[in-house]
DNA sequence: CGTGAAATTGAAGAGCGTCAACGTACGTGG
DNA sequence: CCACGTACGTTGACGCTCTTCAATTTCACG
């Protein structure tokens, strides 16, 4: 485990290239970008900094999850962040870690040394200016999740997650949720309970009910349909023009 | 009301050069700024813009307070950002508004027509890099955010919230907390509690309850003394090390 | 087939929201 | 100058939602 992989995968057939913060670059930037990176892979449920922590990259996820959470001195813990391929992990010019990072699955970053990846991007605006849609792509993020803690009930919240959920996984093929889709989802009932701000008891009893109302079907624990995708938008509360303009 | 002042204002004595979107600019980029900026005010509980409006200028806050917040269908209000002078307001690349805006107090925004300043922040590093440092660092304030709505008490919040308010009057005087300071209350009840996620009544209660428990000092209802800083942190539940290191 | 983590379900109670009444400060007009 | 209106804030009573504690079930994996 956390083994470092020093064979360079081309940058051209990474899975990420077209999103991730290295997707303005050029090939000349790339090639400077490969000289400081270098793969990491993390087991499922495995630390990859905890709060406090120096970290001495910063890095892209290539592929799995990972978890950003803080926690209480009385234990307990807030999610704060879902990092998903493409997303980007730390903040160039900060030595130690805000938060704890987990691989919530098995993880592969594709990790840049920080200081010269510092020195990159003052010199590099495609870099730059990519992080910076990238971070504000993040900061409207929270500001949703903000009004998810602090005004949903548990249903709405639960609702909320799971299209969410839904969304992202249908961008990944390029279209939109679809009534009957069906996905599986990342997190366990405990990281659904700290990414919404709940007990995992009420998660269960939320995602239960959503069940016996006919709202979703479920197989397993895990991998859920939803035969009605209007009717589970209709549980989130939201406004019904829904998510965020461009 | 909603005056637009024609005279151009000197950067050079403007009060929040040093921290604001332009902290970074050479003479010559302000000279540039200074073409294709504008002074707007806002009498206090005037709305700036609603969700969904079309913004054609983003802006410094240079006086007085604003807020973002979002609305869900049946009325329920969180708010999402509290925009300080040298804050930021609006996303270069979007053309409307996803939070309603209003001014809590008197406003004051330096505006800059959008389409220009969006030109000038491909063309300027010295903008783009420090508007990424100011989204950067909203984006941690959201997840310290988060951490409060999430799963904190009432009474915690309370003491969160103004412990955040009493940091943020003394770094403007560029010093710490100290025991014995005192401020003012910026928001109203229910301001705070679209804040913090809660009803008005609850942080009436709770305020008064620490009144009555001497953490905090009261004059009139919105001007507070803090007899002893530790007492206020320590009701906040956070851990001992408290904040965000850089 | 056995074992432990993950998930479900139930019962009881705390914390916060809801509804309502009342208090306080401030400005306006008779 | 005082009555009045309004916005803001406080306090109380009650009930609902969600948490807490506990027992049980399900499922993945050795």
């Amino acid at each position: 485990m956390n083994e470092i992989f020093l064979d360079q995968r081309s940058c051209q057939s990474c899975p990420i290239r077209h999103r991730a913060v290295c997707s303005k670059c050029e090939p000349d930037e790339l090639q400077m970008l490969d000289r400081i990176k270098y793969y990491r892979h993390y087991d499922p449920g495995q630390p990859v900094v905890w709060a406090g922590d120096e970290m001495d990259f910063v890095a892209s996820v290539v592929a799995g999850i990972a978890t950003l959470s803080q926690t209480l001195e009385d234990g307990r813990t807030q999610m704060v962040g879902l990092l998903l391929p493409s997303d980007f992990l730390g903040r160039p010019g900060r030595v130690t870690a805000p938060y704890d990072v987990t691989a919530t699955s098995a993880l592969t970053l594709c990790c840049f040394r920080r200081k010269p990846f510092e020195k990159m991007l003052v010199e590099t605006p495609s870099i730059s200016q990519r992080l910076l849609e990238m971070t504000l792509d993040e900061l409207d993020a929270a500001r949703q999740w903000m009004l998810i803690l602090g005004r949903k009930t548990a249903r709405e919240k639960i609702a909320s997650l799971l299209t969410i959920i839904a969304q992202r996984e249908a961008a990944l093929q390029r279209r939109a949720p679809t009534n009957g889709s069906s996905f599986e989802l990342p997190l366990t009932r405990e990281a659904m309970a700290d990414y919404l701000g709940l007990t995992l008891e009420t998660v269960s009893r939320q995602i239960s009910a959503l069940k016996r109302a006919g709202i979703i079907e479920l197989e397993g624990k895990r991998f859920v349909t939803v035969p009605d995708f209007a009717a589970l938008m209709d549980e989130t509360g939201d406004d019904s023009d829904g998510g965020l303009p461009v």
